[in-house]
DNA sequence: TCGGTCATGTTATAAAATAACATTTGCGCC
DNA sequence: GGCGCAAATGTTATTTTATAACATGACCGA
């Protein structure tokens, strides 16, 4: 894994690789774990990996449409489940939305900062953040099951397109 | 404000007393802001504060119904954005559901403990966790504008009691 | 008291998610 | 290869959450 991956999205990266490389991992780890990733799961992984924007459940249901005829909710809120279930991706609160995650192989919950303008989000997993928050649930004696963090606001490019 | 507001609620305190500070506080921040806490509004706030339990929309419309007959979504959708807007109530984004404002006065995001036991939640505001957010958006160049923190699990009452 | 603004009421609909049951598919086992 | 089970997907209906759009009412200053 290197940096390049928990940074925000650049304009000019190599947006097929990405996908590319999340559709093989998530082989990979499937394979590993003996889970299967069927053709249904993977189409909807790589629509969610269509870009670094979340991307609405009802979305993909309507591009998974285009490729498969009339879907119905389920079938897309099963597969989006079985791929959380794997890691494969996060599902962002304050959006109703879910992004791939860039690094499936270790279980984390990330911290995710959205652009409320271009749309794009930045995982990163940073064990400052989390540490903070351990020593508070320490003091509180409260059990973490589930961690959710989402920063909104703007990109560094948005922000200077702005001014 | 003592540290008891900022801790997690226990089962034995006198809730009459939170629930009559959170609308004496809100009618003297409205007063100062000049804004209107109207009749509804303040039943909204007052049903909000109905427990530390955050609570969802739908459940406070119902309540509501009860005092005014027939309420309609928008009707609780406004008053909820009006008191969002005050800070006399924070959204938990994993939940749906919203929840009374400690400290109200000073404006600011918090970090919610929510146990999916009892359903309690608790607001911390701790420096240390915001400041380890902020310094990964500095490193990103990214603008905050809003923060959600929200760790779901067992309080310690549940835990203990689970044992 | 007129006129404007803000608040609330009302109706309808959109958006997000899930329940329940039917059908199909993959896969180990004989 | 075919049998039978379990997992995955299909299908229909419904629930839950949220908002759009317009009508009416309440407050407040000139």
């Amino acid at each position: 894994m290197t940096d390049e991956a928990l940074a925000f999205p650049t304009a000019r990266h190599d947006h097929a690789a990405c996908i590319a490389e999340a559709l093989d991992r998530a082989e990979r780890l499937c394979a590993e774990r003996g889970e299967r990733l069927t053709t249904l799961r993977r189409q909807v992984l790589e629509l969610v990996w269509s870009g670094h924007a979340p991307q609405g459940a009802y979305d993909l249901l309507e591009q998974l449409g285009q490729a498969r005829g009339r879907v119905a909710p389920p079938t897309v809120y099963r597969a989006l489940e079985f791929l959380q279930a794997q890691g494969l991706i996060h599902r962002i609160e304050s959006l109703n939305a879910f992004i791939g995650c860039p690094i499936p192989e270790e279980r984390h919950s990330g911290q995710f900062f959205i652009c409320r303008l271009c749309g794009l989000a930045a995982e990163l997993d940073v064990g400052a953040i989390d540490r903070a928050i351990d020593r508070e649930a320490t003091r509180l004696g409260f059990t973490i099951e589930r961690r959710t963090v989402e920063l909104q606001g703007l990109c560094r490019a948005c922000r200077e397109a702005q001014a």
